[in-house]
DNA sequence: TTGTATGTATAAGAATTATATGTATATTTG
DNA sequence: CAAATATACATATAATTCTTATACATACAA
């Protein structure tokens, strides 16, 4: 991510999980493009972010790897997992619970400002 | 914060300056009980977290501090700087946008779901 | 007297991310 | 044709942020 939403470091397992969901398989630049594309240019995931974080949920066993060769470049397609889906759903949930406190702690008048 | 709440990282920061913006002036242990009573005891900012990030942002001149002796204990009140008034509103324009890019990534099909 | 609440603080380590760099092929631009 | 850009993966080093554990000190309740 850009150094302007560093301050929300954490998510970035989500998004990648979220997008796998929705995508079914993605190769890393990929998925660094589509997030580029979705937010307009305002996050960018950096390559020194993304591959760590894809080999740390392979290791952990919510995505598998597929290797597949095209135009002479080498493409690893992540999909997830059974484990993976499990994880992806309770991350949806965090994000949502994290995302209804601060919205309360922002704007304290709005009880349900979501 | 608690460690399921570890994915959002960064988010420290914003939430102990808003918090200032709307109360004037605060001590630690009166922040961490706001925020646990706000979010329903969902976030529970840690000391080791908390008065390193209140230093930090003192040291950068966000913050002023005042000391007052209260029942033998001392309090530590923070409120902010001007530079911390400016940056607050800069760093509440960033939670937006990041809830906004969060949102468009969960949910594609609704381009104005917020 | 033991635990809980209030109040501030630091040290050690874990986890996550940024920055920089490296390798390699394909395509586009000058 | 040469150079730049895009595609594609990867790691090493450092910075940042947070967790866990610990420390000190007062007050009150079980």
């Amino acid at each position: 991510m850009k150094k302007q939403q560093q301050l929300y470091k954490g998510s970035l397992n989500t998004i990648i999980m979220k997008l796998l969901e929705q995508q079914g398989k993605m190769y890393g630049y990929e998925i660094t493009q589509k997030v580029k594309e979705i937010t307009a240019g305002e996050m960018n995931i950096t390559e020194g972010a993304l591959y760590p974080a894809l080999h740390k949920m392979e290791a952990e066993g919510f995505l598998d790897v597929e290797m597949d060769r095209v135009d002479g470049r080498i493409r690893k397609y992540y999909k997830l997992t059974e484990n993976g889906i499990t994880e992806t759903a309770s991350r949806m949930e965090e994000l949502e619970n994290f995302i209804r406190n601060m919205q309360n702690i922002v704007n304290p008048n709005l009880k349900f400002g979501y």
